[in-house]
DNA sequence: ATTATTTGCAACAAAATGGTTGCATGTTTT
DNA sequence: AAAACATGCAACCATTTTGTTGCAAATAAT
């Protein structure tokens, strides 16, 4: 086994996992919808809705976006239908941003290491 | 201060810095080049290219909004364009989905005490 | 029973995205 | 000097994204 390529972190099943929750997050909107579901537990789309530039729709389908990506899950209850954070998809974000960033680091020592030869 | 509103994390700034990176990363193209660039230390648009089914075009644009998001810059040696990581705004990436998985617990434990009381 | 709220659905428009092709330019290699 | 290689630039196309408006339906409040 020669490895080098197949080394994880860049094979297709993992990107495609991945991608879409950074896609999700990676609009301003968005992030804000994340963080005001944050500070306050469970929130209607009227009420997130409250104090924004933009349409109720709008942000629907923002939140149809972050469900899609499964970082957070919406629940019908009565009238109104009620948002909250789901962690998991956002800690295994941040566990493949660990280790990007841990083999760029022994990328690095790899080739200080081969420079210094 | 009654505060509750600016909490830092949903704060204008914040959103728009942290924003674009996720954006960036939410292709699985780039975040293959990204894993790619991770394994192989600098590596020009050509070697880059090689073994993608698309052009080298759409591989330099990639690689651009790459850069734009800060994630990895390129420099002119010779003919060629060599690409690195830079490592810094992944690790404020990696913070920023930390302060919301953090806070969001916090917000689990203020609505659980809540319930209870 | 009415009225007000909250949501869903559909059609639409404008802008951004992801990709292509063709050509020009600069740099090695032979 | 000529050929090969690596890149940049521009125009263009198809698709997706982001937002809108208008209307219908369900639930809650008066």
């Amino acid at each position: 086994m020669s490895s080098r390529r197949s080394s994880g972190l860049a094979t297709a099943p993992l990107l495609r996992r991945h991608a879409p929750v950074f896609a999700a997050l990676g609009d301003a909107t968005r992030l804000a919808l994340m963080a005001r579901l944050c500070e306050r537990a469970p929130c209607s789309i009227s009420q997130l809705t409250e104090g924004t530039p933009i349409t109720r729709q709008a942000i629907t389908k923002h939140l149809r976006v972050l469900e899609g990506a499964g970082l957070v899950r919406g629940e019908m209850s009565g009238r109104e239908c009620l948002f909250e954070i789901e962690p998991e998809p956002l800690d295994e974000a941040r566990d493949y941003l660990d280790l990007v960033a841990q083999q760029w680091d022994a990328a690095l020592v790899r080739l200080k290491a081969f420079v210094e030869k």
